[in-house]
DNA sequence: AGAAACATGTAAAACGTTTTACAAGCCCGG
DNA sequence: CCGGGCTTGTAAAACGTTTTACATGTTTCT
């Protein structure tokens, strides 16, 4: 039984496969009666158009791929799903480009646009090492929650600098004056932009900051474990931490539980993000919640509209971030 | 700037389109000479050569598609960064295939193996609504976790049954008697499998299964929730329960802690599937560890020979699982 | 009635590769 | 110096669509 095509189609109905595939696209270049001669030939023969053929001839593989450092992640996970749902409701599909942090990796995936397979990029990374191979004329791309600062490459995400203000000021607000941070890589745009909020909110406060108690992280929970021990090691303490990820901030509660610390009254812990997982954490955990879904769809239609040839309103689209307060912050004793 | 083709690197180079081709794909077909010439002019001018095209001559996509119900769940996530792993190293790559469980979706996405955007499926559901579609004849195929049961789809996944027994071992090792279990979707024949192996094992320690103590999940953390106040609420409580999965386990666990029972002291919770938050729940929770990754790899594994013709070894391909006993089971008091 | 506009259908080119079948040149043994 | 085999290169077909430009027939307008 070999593969079913237009031709078929064409010679089943007896006309010329230009009113086979114009009967299937642009219904109203024939007539009433052919359309339905056509569709009830092709729905008899179980006929399915190749999509490669018309991608070739069209120019359009109606595929984008999305570049992102761990697809496993709580957070990318979700922001995938936001991408996934409005690309399949525009009629694109989503190609994974898993990257695990891997230069090479990036350049491979996003040579995809190269290679015809992908009409665009989104890219969840904070560089683009492949931006110079593209000499000068970039693919349609948008940067999700980082910011790659490059002309024509609209990023969407939270405003990290004014999110860390605002946890910083819920801190602030409870009474704390010592406050420790954990943050993420300073290759990120995103984590740089948080620690430029904290500094800012503590000098507002009028309020020097210990450079003891910013110890970089990458993220992970278990950087919020080794950080935490880091910090409870220093003779002055903080009184309360505030961790870049929720993950990081769940790795830390767990080590300060294990050396004897109770969350939160002896030392609050925030986190940044929103994870679904934050809730649960015992005690559930105060954060900065992203609006993940939304910011992967965002992107996506972005993307599209890009794509399609519609120019972006904005090259830096900030989505509300939200306090969320929960039990791991307390006031201070 | 138009694109360059394989036309104007042969021109550039001075040979034959064929001869580029062969340069390219068939070193050995070539002479030294010439094959530096073209892959010089290639670099030189950026040629990336059109993989739809090529993908249309030789009836290869290139592209896996993996039908999944929420890439955002955790087990979820890992897998497919399982899948992705092996699939890249082999020169394929993953369309991602978001179902949130409607028959639609996954409808749509097998179909792009008809539209020959993919040349195979992994399929991460209990279901195949397409199977009579495919009139017969089944794209390359294979079922992770999950066991469709039909010939000819392999099926890569942890011995549920035997997992099950092993975790209600670990309970009546602990001394318990009152075992509840919370399930995930009957649909699913994972579920069925663990609710077999429960009463089995129950029957095997000479126990009746009280019927009010297994209850209806959908392996969501909600679902644990609920689980658990709709036990706590029976006159004859369980004194352990052991969830589907990892995600119930802590939603019950959250319940439990909020009307006031302690876990383990009060009572036993276990979980199932080994996400990496197990161990930072509130307390750690004994899990059944599923080798996620390598379940994701195997698939993607089976999945490419089969596409590039060679037939599994096996029907039904079954992954150790591992007992991962922490702080949410103690011995009964 | 004749012209203009419209409706419907088609032939053929094009998209950019891969691959088959053949050709030309060369070397080697006999 | 002939025939066969190897090496290297090429022309052309093929993959399955979409789309352009044109043809034919029909309706509408004046």
């Amino acid at each position: 039984m070999s593969k079913v095509g237009i031709k078929d189609i064409a010679a089943e109905t007896g006309v010329s496969i230009a009113t086979v595939s114009h009967a299937l696209r642009n219904p109203d270049r024939v007539s009433d009666e052919t359309r339905r001669k056509v569709l009830a030939a092709a729905k008899k023969a179980g006929y399915t158009p190749n999509r490669l053929a018309a991608s070739l001839r069209t120019a359009r593989s109606g595929n984008i791929v999305v570049i992102i450092p761990d697809v496993a992640d709580s957070l990318n996970g979700k922001i995938i799903s936001g991408i996934e749902g409005v690309a399949r409701a525009r009629g694109y599909s989503v190609l994974l480009g898993n990257t695990k942090g891997s230069e090479e990796r990036e350049r491979e995936f996003a040579s995809m646009t190269l290679s015809r397979q992908a009409d665009g990029i989104i890219l969840m990374s904070h560089r683009m090492p492949f931006a110079d191979a593209m000499a000068g004329d970039l693919p349609p791309m948008v940067n999700g929650c980082e910011d790659i600062g490059i002309d024509g490459v609209p990023r969407v995400g939270v405003d990290d600098r004014q999110a860390a203000i605002d946890a910083i000021r819920h801190l602030l607000s409870l009474g704390h004056r010592d406050i420790a941070v954990i943050t993420g890589d300073m290759d990120s745009a995103s984590s740089r932009k948080r620690l430029e909020g904290y500094r800012r909110a503590m000098a507002d406060a009028g309020l020097n900051v210990n450079e003891n108690w910013v110890v970089l992280g990458q993220y992970r929970p278990e950087d919020g474990e080794s950080a935490a021990r880091q910090l409870m090691m220093l003779k002055d303490r903080p009184s309360a931490v505030f961790c870049f990820s929720d993950e990081m901030a769940i790795g830390c509660m767990y080590a300060l539980k294990e050396q004897g610390f109770n969350v939160p009254s002896d030392i609050s812990v925030m986190g940044f993000d929103g994870i679904p997982f934050a809730r649960y954490a015992a005690p559930p955990l105060t954060t900065i919640a992203q609006p993940t879904e939304r910011i992967g769809a965002e992107c996506a239609r972005i993307l599209l509209d890009l794509i399609e040839g519609k120019p972006p309103e904005t090259d830096r689209q900030y989505l509300p971030h939200e306090l969320v307060v929960r039990d791991s912050t307390a006031p201070i004793q």
